[in-house]
DNA sequence: AAGAGAGTCAACCGCGCAGGT
DNA sequence: AACCTGCGCGGTTGACTCTCT
């Protein structure tokens, strides 16, 4: 398996590992521990670069890696947390005790991939799984031709983007029924305005901006029912928010919020109620089976 | 039996980030 | 601020194995 074993450099082995070179590494961490790994060649006596060293002790010599066939529950999990995170092994790997990122990564290349896909076709034969990066309009809101490209992606099996729509701006306005403006009859308006509320929390208040809306986007987000019209009229420094300069920390922040919050994590600051929920669930592009 | 092609997977490579000087 | 070093990550490679014809 592997690289050549006869090729050399700098005096350098490289290629499969032999048993003997597996007992001395082994050996070698088992009494001084992992880390450093530039010196344990040297201090170890192997013929290894110290990147070689740790790849093998990680992949394959730490205790408790598990090798082996992958369960349904294992491939399940593997799938949802792709879809969530895209192609970022490590993160995934640790949510899977003794399974490695390239032990994931290559079973993700040979057989996930197409059963994911399969999956997909077969529940939401015309959405993408994996999102686009959108255009921007000058309001930064993704333009109405976002849409149609992130089809296009789906159609030439581009992966551009796996984390998720991303918005400079976003502009809450008030939801009231079509026939009346009494709050008190909108039974998700407290919920509405609670999500704001977190959302607006979230950004720093001196980047909150003016009465920016499109209506299909906030419809999506907020799952926006018949019966209820948006007010754009109604706008104060509330039910406004944007993501600036910053944006993509941002959102990198609030998906390392919501991945831990998914994964039933300890110590998460912002658990989002169900409407937020389910506007976090569009922005990631995320079904409803979670 | 044997050759070809597809599938598998350990290992390598390059890049980026963080911390230290 | 610039550079160096160590580390970790994701993409890719290529030897080996399996399956098909």
């Amino acid at each position: 398996m592997g690289k050549n074993p006869c090729c050399f450099k700098e005096g350098l082995n490289k290629g499969a590992w032999t048993t003997s070179e597996d007992m001395l590494l082994k050996a070698f961490v088992n009494i001084h521990g992992e880390g450093k790994w530039t010196t344990v060649p040297h201090k170890a006596g192997l013929r290894r670069s110290g990147k070689s060293c740790r790849l093998r002790w990680l992949n394959y010599l730490r205790p408790n890696v598990k090798h082996g066939n992958f369960s349904e529950e294992e491939d399940d999990l593997i799938i949802r947390l792709h879809k969530l995170l895209g192609n970022r092994w490590s993160l995934i790997a640790g949510r899977l005790p003794g399974r490695t990122d390239n032990e994931i990564k290559n079973y993700w290349n040979i057989t996930l991939c197409k059963k994911a896909s399969f999956q997909h076709q077969m529940h939401q034969p015309s959405r993408p799984s994996i999102i686009q990066r959108p255009p921007t309009s000058n309001l930064g809101f993704p333009t109405s031709s976002s849409t149609t490209q992130s089809q296009a992606a789906t159609n030439d099996t581009t992966l551009i983007l796996t984390t998720a729509i991303r918005c400079n701006k976003l502009a809450i306005p008030m939801l009231l029924p079509s026939s009346s403006t009494s709050k008190q009859e909108i039974p998700n308006m407290q919920l509405a305005e609670e999500s704001i509320a977190k959302v607006a929390s979230m950004i720093p208040e001196s980047s909150k901006v003016g009465p920016l809306v499109e209506e299909d986007l906030f419809k999506e987000l907020f799952q926006v029912e018949e019966n209820m019209v948006l007010n754009n009229d109604k706008f104060n420094d509330d039910n406004i928010v944007s993501f600036p300069d910053q944006a993509a920390v941002m959102e990198f922040e609030r998906l390392q919020d919501f991945e831990k919050w998914m994964l039933n994590d300890e110590d998460v600051d912002c658990l989002p109620p169900n409407d937020q929920m389910r506007m976090l669930t569009s922005l990631f592009d995320i079904g409803s089976e979670f």
